[in-house]
DNA sequence: TATGAATGAGTATTCATTCAT
DNA sequence: AATGAATGAATACTCATTCAT
């Protein structure tokens, strides 16, 4: 009870205190007594919840990573149209990282520096699978390019990551008209 | 002469030692003794050349960026016709972003942690500038849709440090028609 | 009964780790918490059979130091001869510490390096006493050379530690004619 | 010159501090910033010298071990008596475990506790060959009695260890008298 | 009696940087 | 211009011990 709680709670805010610190300045910024003091705790404390620091990464990787594909999609239906449900998923996606701006910088960075080790990569990958299976669907009916799933993601999904890019975003507001334009910029992408 | 020529292999050494190492194992692996002995010299030889670590980096990328740029509008005309030359510019650093697999993925990590001080950062955007003229000589014309530079960047450029980023690359290989379908893509993207 | 027969297991558990321990890695493998882990309790646990790391450590040697001394007179009755004497003591030592290697190595640590405090080791010394007032006799007899105790001790006994070393056994190890072969050599060194 | 003189000195302070620390308190005592502070240099300094602890502690043995050694074989000339022969090396050994005590009582601290790793161990070894020869040469002429190296060690050598010992010595001082015994003692165990 | 969680002080080691030569 | 040696401060991590339950 109150103690699980707080045990929960104590693990959550190193998690957190570990993505703010890598988030505003790189994992060189994230040492473990930064992290253990910005949550307020021992530093051998963390060594209580996590087995090291890489494990320590690995797990907030998964947890942000799960967080996401939650948020991302959320309200989706297999039954509806594939567009529909593509957009559903898409703006899902949008709205996340611009709301959760410190989860998705977490995440650009986590897929374009060796911060996380393999296995948990491969682990957080798994969540998109709805996604792929959406557009193995759209192929088949005819309305989505035959292109790899690669190359489907890059042009749809990675794109989103640039624009709501913490330095970019300074210079490029996605506001609901922009971000409807970007939205038919992915589709016409990859649409027949 | 033979002093000075002596002196930039040098530098270019400890250079391409920085690149190296943060390529195969982050910043945190960079450290300034490792960066001098694989680049051959002494630790304190390295601060005849930077003034610190940071500058080394951030001198380290204006230099690949440079690089970069210089292939990317390598044969670019201004007269030709805007899709041709868009065409041109695209493959120019998709295949910069195939063969030099190295210096794309640093940049990569340098645009996605703050590696990077925001004064190099804003040094190494100028290099796009042709780039922003032809994409609103296209838009003038009517044939590109009227958005913002970082979107047409994000559907067209961005997409490429995905489909060449290493642990990609292994899934999925980009051959040429693979490219060619890569650069439909883009270009459907923000074409009219 | 039961309740307090637990408790003396648990004693006992606690100190064949932390012999084990000791044995395999020295004191610096040894902590309180591997301690604790070897022996299926909490690291606090251990403070309520123990005042601190010193005082476990010190009740092991004399917990040892007693099982050794009651092995080594097991047997000896004061009335025999000399000789006869000195040699059931000194196969009743050479038994212990090839069978109880463990125990013997750990006494070696202690006796060699600053692991007990002064105090234990003192307490410990008082177990040979019998075999102090052995050698008295043989002197009186004229059986024995007039040297102080510690000669004789480290011409007899003694050299049992070394051949029964862990490092040495493996090269020489003790067989019945071996053994009696060493017994003379003892005997030789202290016998008139 | 001056440089090398002043890199050997500090590798000298350092394996001093070395001894003097784990002699007085054992390994436990022996911290790195403990050595550092005692060799008044700063803990990374250590780490120009020797690769890591167990590096430290290894050199520290071998040294020690070859300084015994040269002692040791002193004015040792191979065509002397057998008997003669010992005597000398004997005595050296005697005398350089009451002179150089603290050396001493390092060695049978490593001798006794896991501090040096195998390899070092066996190394250490070799410097007794001498004395092996000697004892061949005896037990050829059949004056030493036909018994393994490590039993003649074990009463001859090694009983010095233990009357030279810090805790003993309290005791038992050794003077020319009580010396000349001990090697009677020694000499009796292993003559025929 | 017994514990899991917690911790401040400590561990071995590495860091970016400087300095005498 | 170039260096090897040196370092204080930092690193990730562990320790012996305590405390609320």
């Amino acid at each position: 009870m109150a103690k699980l709680q707080k045990s929960i709670e104590k693990r959550e805010a190193l998690l957190e205190a570990t993505l703010n610190l890598i988030n505003s300045g790189g994992i060189q910024e994230a040492s473990m007594s930064k992290v253990a003091k910005l949550a307020k705790v021992s530093p051998a404390t963390i060594y209580l919840y996590f087995e090291n620091k890489q494990d320590l990464i690995n797990k907030l990787y998964l947890d942000v990573k799960e967080s996401f594909s939650k948020k991302a999609f959320e309200g989706y239906e297999e039954g509806l149209p594939v567009k529909k449900s593509f957009e559903k998923i898409w703006f899902n996606i949008a709205n996340y990282k611009i709301t959760q701006r410190a989860e998705a910088c977490f995440l650009s960075q986590c897929d374009n520096a060796p911060l996380v080790d393999m296995e948990s990569r491969r682990e957080g990958l798994k969540h998109l699978q709805p996604l792929l299976e959406l557009w193995a669907r759209g192929q088949e009916e005819g309305i989505i390019k035959e292109m790899s799933n690669y190359v489907l993601y890059a042009y749809t999904i990675y794109p989103l990551a640039f624009l709501t890019n913490t330095e970019i975003s300074v210079y490029c507001q996605l506001n609901k008209s922009s971000l409807e334009e970007a939205f038919q910029a992915a589709w016409d992408s990859i649409k027949v």
